[in-house]
DNA sequence: TGCCTATTAATTGTATACAATCATATTTGC
DNA sequence: GCAAATATGATTGTATACAATTAATAGGCA
């Protein structure tokens, strides 16, 4: 996987799964991990991220761990504080609702385009995600269906076949898993499902106008979804958390 | 000025003048230096940006010149080829219509929260824009000239206070002032003031849906502004560019 | 002469060492 | 006993040194 193409045509970040304008290799792989880390809500908002700790944990010189932290930093899911080092990003309720906002005005145009755009195999693709959606709610890892859910807004943008935005979506996806993992009130998540669902639909038909509209109500009712009132949350160990893989 | 207000709700950009998620000082210096330098085109896109020369250039040592190098990459100004070192970035047709379109969907919607969210020192604050933009145009002086219009479309989305939405504008703005240096072909970047007075005006009657309809014929303009076709540019010296201040 | 190969130079990737800053704990004075 | 000031420890900011990869040059062979 991640066929490293240096980009037909002048980007900096063209394939499917590089969300950041990849530094080198081992950088990126901390950044991966973390990533994913932090979207499964195993590392917990407000943690502090050591350069010592993290690159013990994973063999690296405190030089690597800092550029992955710096483009963690960028995308937003990692806090850097002058002297006081980095920590797991804690978004605020005002951030929260920027978030959606930003969401609900580009995610519904993304889902038009990708309606227009869409292959058979982008289909399928997009099956495949919400089979493993299914599968992980069913096992009960919340974690990893909500990371999932994501990936599928992705996927999405992706399909759409516009970098720039695409690019968008993908930090405000991180960033709204961290909020979500944080303000999160419904027990049921089952209605992502469902909304995913009825997007596909739209897609297999080729209605973009249909699946503009379900993208944008999605993005309302998963919004509509969150408790934004309490702010802090409990704290996690690190080392334990961060097991590879 | 750069009130370094640790973010109150746990924003990692506040600020009016912080691009980037601020690595520690002497970084952003670098950062904001070479910003200003790719923006009024004294860095032909495609000039490979080495890291010892640069280096040397600030009086720094490679390690900050490094993350300033990432933070711009991560900005969409500078391009990161493993094992072959930075270059300014050189967007192609394809990526210079995405940001516009891109353009075209975010920022009417920031127009229209900015004419709610106008205050009379904000509109102070357009207006000496504008004036600074004018007397630069009579000056002759077209890269600052298109640094300062960027920059008037930067104001009114920190007037909007949306700082996620912001925060995207202002990459944009910077991937489009590339793109306006490279592919810009009218003689007259007149129009430009005119829409910017215009804008002005709905703002100043807190008109937000006129502003918004303005945006986004103003961003329509500028796009049909562009000539999409030819791609290669001169090249240019770099410590001859970068003389500070 | 033209093309392929091997050596050399330069630049980036990575690690380590030193300096500066911040947080904590201890001590001293009231 | 409590508060303020100081000293100590830990962590980040920065610079430098070494290793690895790439690009270029020179040489040899068909």
């Amino acid at each position: 996987m991640a066929k490293t193409m240096t980009s037909k045509d002048g980007f900096g970040h063209g394939g499917t799964h590089d969300i950041f304008p990849l530094p080198p290799g081992k950088t990126l792989e901390i950044c991966l991990n973390l990533h994913s880390a932090i979207l499964e809500h195993r590392l917990a908002p407000g943690l502090k991220l050591s350069e010592d700790e993290v690159g013990e944990i994973y063999g690296a010189s405190r030089t690597v761990v800092r550029a992955a932290l710096q483009a963690l930093a960028h995308s937003g899911l990692v806090t850097i504080e002058k002297n006081r080092g980095a920590f797991v990003a804690r978004p605020g309720v005002r951030e929260a609702q920027e978030v959606f906002e930003a969401r609900a005005l580009i995610e519904p145009r993304i889902a038009r385009l990708a309606a227009v755009a869409m292959q058979k195999s982008d289909l399928r693709r997009l099956e495949k995600h919400l089979e493993a959606e299914h599968s992980a709610m069913a096992s009960g890892d919340k974690g990893k269906a909500l990371s999932l859910s994501g990936a599928f807004h992705i996927a999405i943008a992706d399909i759409a076949d516009q970098q720039v935005l695409s690019q968008m979506v993908r930090s405000l996806i991180s960033r709204s898993s961290l909020i979500i993992a944080l303000y999160w009130r419904r027990a049921d998540t089952t209605c992502e499902s469902h909304a995913h669902h009825a997007l596909l639909k739209a897609f297999a038909e080729r209605d973009g106008l249909s699946a503009e509209e379900l993208q944008k109500s999605h993005i309302i009712d998963l919004h509509s979804g969150l408790d934004l009132s309490e702010k802090s949350k409990p704290h996690d160990s690190l080392s334990q958390a961060l097991r590879k893989v």
